[in-house]
DNA sequence: TGGCTATACATCGGTTGCGAGGTATCTTCC
DNA sequence: GGAAGATACCTCGCAACCGATGTATAGCCA
């Protein structure tokens, strides 16, 4: 199985796990989910399926259209299954490290019914947002806001940082009432 | 000119209109910038100089190298600089929305010496940020974090609220400013 | 009747992105 | 002398992504 794998097999799978859908509601879902942010198209979506259905990971069952043409009702397979709660348990960095990535990752962690495994990925996040990081330097040291003479780059500084502090706390406070 | 070219390219020329630079330079500034989040590897850069010298928009010079290999120091051409104007000035819906493609948009916004051009992309990010929306809708309504059960999905309303907030007000102070 | 919108799925061609691997030079440290 | 690590560039093959376009059904309105 690849370990890179596109946020949007996640969401596809994410979403599957609840319940089957077929493939245009699924494509509503995932447009509420993150399409103000990330468009999917259904150029990208509807191949997307298929190479899930490829790796057995969901099956199709053709059912009439309730208002229109025929819906593919696609379900999990206990592969599907076993594989979503795979890729949140061991998310590849990018899908920490990447703002909408996570965002997809935190919508379906509630699907690992293992608190301390919830924890242990979180865990991951906060290590990541502890890291002394900018986006700009001299030589090593990272810049502040306050140094930078673009009114654009401090922008950038000021909102990462806002996003930072408002992660961090909901983060240590999650994790906290994970441990109890 | 594609119109959805991707923020790579953004960033190349983005960081070439400031000064020449050879390729394994750019690659540590791209990393700086946006490294941390998401990583580029050295397979996507190369070849996405080689597309932008083939667009005519960068030109290479060969240079001994001052440690060890021949380095290829490459130069914007007019056209080059004048494609980064053009794409600062009317960024592809997407380069708004998503957070990572906008803060390489913010990145090099100071390029564009027109406060009125600059403000005007700050104001498409505005109306983007005033739509209300959501991640999560019970039917057409959005849902507040205090109305969901699930904490992670909770986590994600929460975060982005605030780094909504912090935007906004950075984008409004921003637009006062360069209005003045 | 004709046009518009929504439902529902799909393919094609082209671009972008990336992991794995390769080549070569120079410095540093053991 | 030899290995390690940084500098510096590159290709191959595959996967992902997306705009454009196509096909069909059904409801609604003028």
């Amino acid at each position: 199985m690849r370990q890179n794998a596109g946020m949007l097999e996640l969401a596809i799978l994410g979403f599957l796990y609840d319940a089957p859908l077929h493939g245009y509601e699924l494509r509503k879902r995932i447009t509420a989910l993150a399409g103000h942010v990330r468009p999917v198209a259904e150029s990208t979506l509807y191949p997307a399926i298929k190479r899930l259905e490829k790796a057995e990971l969901l099956a199709r069952t053709t059912e009439p259209g309730a208002v229109a043409a025929p819906r593919h009702v696609l379900t999990l397979t206990e592969e599907g299954r076993h594989e979503l709660r795979r890729r949140l348990t061991e998310p590849p960095q990018r899908n920490i490290t990447d703002e909408n990535r996570w965002f997809t990752v935190l919508a379906f962690l509630r699907h690992l019914d293992d608190p301390t495994a919830q924890a242990a990925v979180l865990q991951r996040r906060l290590a990541f947002l502890e890291e002394p990081a900018s986006f700009f330097y001299d030589g090593d040291r990272p810049l502040h806001a306050e140094e930078l003479d673009d009114p654009f780059r401090r922008g950038i500084l000021t909102i990462a940082r806002a996003t930072t502090r408002a992660e961090l706390t909901w983060l240590r406070a999650t994790l906290d009432s994970l441990d109890s």
